[in-house]
DNA sequence: ACCTGAACACCGTTCAAGT
DNA sequence: ACCTGAACACCGTTCAAGT
């Protein structure tokens, strides 16, 4: 009697997950509300009835990620030692939640307030940091320094988002040389001791100098 | 016989000086092909004679911003010894800018490709640096730490964007303090020896620390 | 060469009306 | 209680047509 398939109701979660699913998969651009409502079949007006309007639904989908955040950092690894190590390994984590959703740091930036969620994530912060000796100062700007961190350096600023086909001709090469040498250099192979290293560039290798730099420094700046 | 207000004919530097000023005063969400024409007195379809799309403009809005940059720092203050002072001088000029023009950070980070004119930035830094003995390795970077710090630390992700009105009730209050007791002592004056840093959180200074640190960590590298 | 009117597909949102 | 049709104001964009 009942047919094959069931639509099942509507629910505030289910328009987020779907919502999500969109994002991921076609840019945040992609998240409207009709196409939501195409992809839970149904009308784009009842989503209205779930969620107050589109702005809310944005600020839903930031919980979304966050909340992904707070699960996969609630549970600090066994054999952590020391608040390096463990905040070093949850910034890591927050990072690769983010590179889920690449559309998901623009958005939280992009928010009035700080969903609820997030403040999970500040006092799991600021407890492990005094416990180790921080003051509330300096874990107020750790903080700030680390979140900008997770949410500021998805973005990539400098090379094709594809580091795909070099999008320089040789002349266009050849006149880099002359205006811009130190650029040149560093996009030449086998030049000064480097080996091209931006067209090697590794994200993830500079995210993690990056957080070394910053930890060593709010260790120093400890004590 | 030239009428009073003679009508200027359009340009792309003039449309895109009109789309940052509709930017600045009403947010990017009001850079809008209608709303574009209607401050320059023509119709949105006129635009398209000088910009190719929307994404060509917003791309256009982003080199313009970045335009100020450079023209903010290229040339270095008389005074100045060492690079640590010439590249903090930089970035606090960088920062000013974004501070200008709050929606840039968002826009730049979110095209595919960054503006031609963001390589003289780079230029310039990666010169800086390699004369103060950097490897290019090192000075490539300090570019990605750098730049996410300028267009990441925007933002602010913590307390309302105001700094008006206390969001909260006594009672959430009063329910942190026992869920959240880190938090509430980062928000409460006269506890553990802070003024409630929360409350008199000071952006500039939170990003003049950590840019301190990242500089202090790029220093200890370079030797 | 430069600008516009008309038209199209697509938004978010309201509200009265359906079940 | 939950969902929808019709309607509105607003998008970006194309293209033939005006000057």
């Amino acid at each position: 009697m009942i047919p094959a398939t069931v639509r099942q109701p509507l629910s505030r979660e289910r328009i987020l997950v779907a919502a999500v699913g969109l994002a991921d998969a076609y840019g945040i651009s992609a998240v409207t509300m009709r196409r939501i409502g195409e992809a839970l079949d149904c009308e784009a007006m009842s989503l209205y009835y779930y969620v107050e309007s589109k702005g809310a639904l944005v600020a839903g989908l930031a919980e979304q990620v966050i909340g992904e955040v707070v699960a996969a950092t609630a549970a600090d690894p066994p054999g952590a030692t020391g608040w390096r190590e463990l905040v070093l390994g949850r910034c890591l984590l927050a990072r690769s939640v983010m590179l889920r959703h690449p559309w998901a740091p623009q958005v939280i930036m992009s928010l009035p307030e700080a969903p609820t969620v997030t403040y999970a994530i500040y006092e799991q912060l600021v407890g492990t940091l005094v416990d180790a000796g921080f003051t509330y100062e300096l874990a107020h700007r750790a903080i700030h320094a680390l979140g900008s961190m997770v949410l500021g350096f998805t973005q990539e600023l400098f090379e094709p988002a594809d580091g795909s086909a070099p999008t320089m001709t040789v002349d266009q090469m050849q006149a880099m040389t002359e205006t811009m040498p130190h650029l040149a250099a560093l996009a030449t192979p086998d030049i000064h001791g480097t080996e091209g290293s931006l067209s090697t560039c590794d994200t993830q290798a500079e995210f993690e100098f990056t957080l070394g730099l910053l930890l060593d420094g709010l260790d120093r700046a400890r004590a």
